[in-house]
DNA sequence: ACAGCCGGGACGTCCCGTTGAT
DNA sequence: ATCAACGGGACGTCCCGGCTGT
């Protein structure tokens, strides 16, 4: 969602939904399952190096059983489902709260909630997408459609237009700012205090971006 | 951008470094060449289903020599010869100039200048990336290699380091918000005035992002 | 044709057999509606472009219903149920009626009451035929299929074997003669005269191809 | 050519085109070898049982280069380059020779010489082409190549439209003939003697295809 | 009988590295 | 330096058979 391009169909999806058949569930552990080894093995050898048959074998699957849940390898790494989660948990805002607060809370506590389930994949995820170029490229594809629900809560927010220059302004900014903010958790291999580094970035939005020169030391 | 191995000297370089020698420049125009046939064939047919075959063909080299040119497809996206000039031009600016300024600048000023080189390429690039998510997609990630000369030369004026975080924030959301007007740019078929777009999305981010809630009519 | 397992009564041979259970006669509207879509999608996007999943999903049934009815894709095309009801109307021809007036009446009074039932799809597949060179040939191995029938009676007429050399000569060569009057008629849209030109081409066989030179105008 | 859909890239071919150069003569070498490999295997095992990855070690190359040779698998049974000769044959005939004097011409002697070539290989691939249904109907779509063929060295004997009807009746009867000596032929395993077939099938033809009752025995 | 899910395997496309000829 | 040819290997599509549940 936020920042730059994770998603997955996570537990999380599983508890806003309708508690799913028996058949269902058994499709959602399978799709967890390839992206669970799929992971490892990018962490192991690498992106690239890992082929699908690999983690197909790895997953207990057929390579078939692999394009039925993913289409391409890539979309092991770009796709998710937390956009309904993220527009949700923005309307649940109370009507009154100014828009870069509704902001930040989608990109502290919505985040943290996520990253709570998948840490160590969501992290994984990142870090790939980071580093492969045509996976960057899809990524901010999908990025485009967070862009587009944080827009649409907000138009609603604040009556003005969903293409609102203003309005554009704004998410791109705090999406731009949001993304940097989970690059340094990234980097930091998570280790960084997340909702502190957010915090931080909406606060140098909302108080106009300063930056002072600093003595290099 | 940087750090990249087959870096060559782009026609707005060459006119601010020595003249090159005659085999230099043949070179020159058989990367130009390749690279503008790759990427109006990218336009055509998207990224995925166009192959190193065809652009190889409308360039009128073989294949074998696009990989000496072009280490790999993607590098064709990847690399950016604009960076350079882009680079000098903000270095030229006044010491004491602040950072949000030079951001602006080179939103605008630079971008002019780049614009006054292949205003109509550009122009029917960013119109049919629009209409296609997957080039749109590559656009950004092309814009993203501007991030990192921003960062070098706001990391030199400001004495923070280029990995700053405050300063990594500014420059991301500068970046967005300037994409934004970009876009905006783009809608307009090239008629809006890119310049008050820009001073306007520059405003917002300098005055905190405010986002007054405005009555729809 | 002739020894497909597979056979099912058509509509055409519904009218001349007993009337079919209600269970046979879902079963066979469940077949014709497989392989109407299939032949839609196969004008559409050619033969190889069409999966059976997108056939399977235009007719409404699951992929493995499909396979029940057709045991592979190819089938859809190889099996044609016209043929027992040209049989039927080939052996009502009196007996004395020599060889090729039977042929002729096949082409012309045989194929009058089977477009009569589809006229239009018939029609509206050979136009498309004839413009795509993988479905033209495909008309054309359904045309094979009506040389077994015509074969199987002209031996029981003349009392020559099925595969007497000159009964294939003659069947084949009317057949080709055939084939270019049912072009002719679809060139015309369906307005040319069929039964003319089946009689122009079944003359000039009987007059041994006689092909006087012509000064063009 | 004639007939069914037998065609190859045979030494016929090389004798009639000039000298080629060293590099082509290579191709042509491997062009032979894998479809020669594949016909023995395809003999030995069946079409469908033959994998490319089997051709290609038969014939010692890499899979990727059969696919550089041969398009798909199907295009080793269904092309060949004997149009031209069949045309230039044809052309060489005396002005005043009858229409279907020529036919049988080219249906006699000009397949014999191919014959002499690539007897065997001509075989298997007819005998391929008539039991795969997915092979005749590609075979059929070439041979409308052969008939275009005749089509414009007739007319431009009789001085006809290429359009002409009587003369199309005409070449798909006689194609039709052909065709079933061909036939004939193959099914006797190439021990019948091709031109008394041809010839047989002529006769009846310019006899206006009598079929007189024959008294089974 | 009909549906969904999975496995196995062939096919064909494409990228990119290497080699040898020009 | 350029090209043509080839190899190796991954990817993704598709067909079809088999299995399970209803």
């Amino acid at each position: 969602m936020s920042g730059h391009q994770h998603r997955v169909r996570t537990p999380v999806g599983e508890l806003l939904e309708a508690p799913l058949g028996l058949r269902e569930r058994k499709k959602l552990r399978t799709r967890r399952a390839i992206r669970h080894e799929a992971f490892r093995l990018f962490a192991e050898q690498g992106y690239e190096n890992t082929t699908v048959d690999q983690i197909a074998a790895a997953a207990e699957v057929s390579p078939s059983t692999f394009f039925r849940y993913f289409p391409t390898k890539e979309d092991l790494v770009v796709t998710d489902d937390y956009d309904p989660f993220l527009e949700s948990a923005l309307r649940a805002r109370p009507a009154e709260e100014p828009p870069l607060a509704i902001l930040k809370f989608a990109m502290t506590e919505g985040l943290r909630l996520i990253l709570d389930e998948d840490r160590e994949e969501i992290l994984a995820r990142m870090l790939i997408s980071r580093q492969i170029p045509a996976l960057r490229a899809r990524a901010m594809a999908e990025a485009e459609n967070s862009r587009g629900v944080l827009l649409r809560v907000l138009s609603e927010r604040t009556g003005r237009a969903v293409d609102d220059y203003d309005l554009r302004v704004v998410v791109a900014a705090a999406l731009g700012a949001a993304t940097t903010a989970m690059d340094a958790w990234t980097e930091s291999g998570g280790r960084a205090d997340i909702v502190r580094l957010m915090d931080r970035a909406m606060d140098l939005l909302t108080s106009g971006l300063p930056l002072a020169a600093k003595r290099r030391d």
